[in-house]
DNA sequence: ACAGGGCTAACCCAAATGTGGTATGGTAAA
DNA sequence: TTTACCATACCACATTTGGGTTAGCCCTGT
């Protein structure tokens, strides 16, 4: 993340169909210290030719927009430039949008009741590399998280958490001992299972995480 | 969620092995007005007997604890009082453990550097049926959203986290090759330099940062 | 001119890792 | 009971990686 000069404002791209909206959100960001409404755009199209040469530190942008979705104006846009901050602003709650949002690419997810303080407050902590969303939204994701646990809880006894793929508990603890660096004997002292074990363990681990070396293992391990 | 008399304090339930930390964090909420801490518990199964039984508001629960880990005892936790909002205090950004805690039901998670007032400000949230988070943790969540659309094949600037030591330019190339996961011989076509120089290069670099094997190298390299 | 560092490259040898088999006992679902 | 994983374990072979050594070439500072 870029760090920016702390007495420049915050260029703000507004991408928002309603005028009425769009005109009062630009007005509050421009009489606001510390923020500019850079540009405005009425619709995903306009803001996929404005954007990328105009540089702002952050868009918003609404969810609803007539033509293209805002998810998939997020997805192209982050084609383009993908370390731009997206603040997406909608309405609902609904739990969908708010997935294909933030898969699409979206930094972060305000409801368009926030306050003009917590959006101000919002735009900061995303062009600060933060993640902001408004409490129903952080709870929504955060019950996503639990539903996901509760599905394969009653085949296996696979407690575990590997989200992306289904890791046994015991291949994540060879896994989480090949992250630290570890070689397979010491893996193998550890979990107190013999070298040829821990072998066995990785060759399944490599092929449900679709890799074929430690160093690929440990990057998905680590999220990278 | 229950609504709360305003004039009653928030009744909090503390989990942590370390004695310093789990006195100093309850004195502290016991010295801040509208929070009192209920009781505390230095591992996971005094907190199985204990907290059922004492029915606080918000539990804070380490996430290293001793015999069971907090991720575990957040799971039985929930199965016993579902619906006991249980806030994890961590010092790492470990995507997996984050994962698993949400997954466990953690319903937020913060970083124990978090300040004094921010701390408070969570435990009222969670409180309120918000599910808080530090802001480096909601990015991780942000970021394994987005993970599920990736596909970069970037071979761009510096992530350059190998501050301490004293490494030159094309060693520094090397070693960003190395935690991309690449093998030697990829390595060596990328950079248009033989296989044995790559060898070479990667000889001193283990050396400069004390290292024996790839996996530590990348380690340090991404700071872990 | 010389020393020192950085980048390149090669040789050898040993250790660690990756991948293909096969097999046994346990446990849980169908 | 049969099927199906899971965890355990061993063998064999190929490849990758780790470490020691030496050496030429090009800079830069002394």
């Amino acid at each position: 993340m870029i760090k920016r000069k702390v007495n420049k404002a915050i260029q703000v791209a507004l991408v928002e169909d309603d005028p009425n909206l769009r005109a009062n959100l630009s007005a509050m960001l421009n009489s606001s210290a510390g923020f500019q409404c850079q540009a405005t755009y009425p619709d995903g199209k306009a803001a996929l030719r404005g954007i990328p040469a105009n540089r702002p530190d952050v868009v918003l942008m609404d969810i609803n927009l007539p033509g293209m979705l805002g998810t998939e104006c997020v997805r192209q846009l982050k084609d383009l430039t993908p370390n731009l901050p997206v603040l997406m602003l909608t309405v609902y709650e609904d739990s969908e949008q708010i997935f294909k949002s933030l898969m699409s690419g979206a930094t972060g997810y305000l409801l368009k009741r926030t306050s003009k303080d917590k959006l101000l407050e919002a735009i900061r902590e995303v062009d600060a590399g933060g993640a902001p969303m408004s409490r129903q939204i952080a709870r929504r994701v955060v019950q996503f998280f639990q539903k996901v646990n509760e599905l394969p809880a009653e085949n296996n006894n696979n407690n575990n958490a590997s989200v992306v793929v289904n890791l046994t508990d015991r291949e994540n603890e060879v896994l989480a001992a090949l992250a630290k660096g570890y070689a397979y004997k010491e893996i193998a002292d550890q979990l107190k299972i013999s070298f040829e074990t821990v072998r066995t363990h990785l060759r399944t681990i490599y092929e449900k995480l679709h890799v074929h070396s430690r160093t690929e293992a440990v990057l998905k391990y680590l999220g990278r």
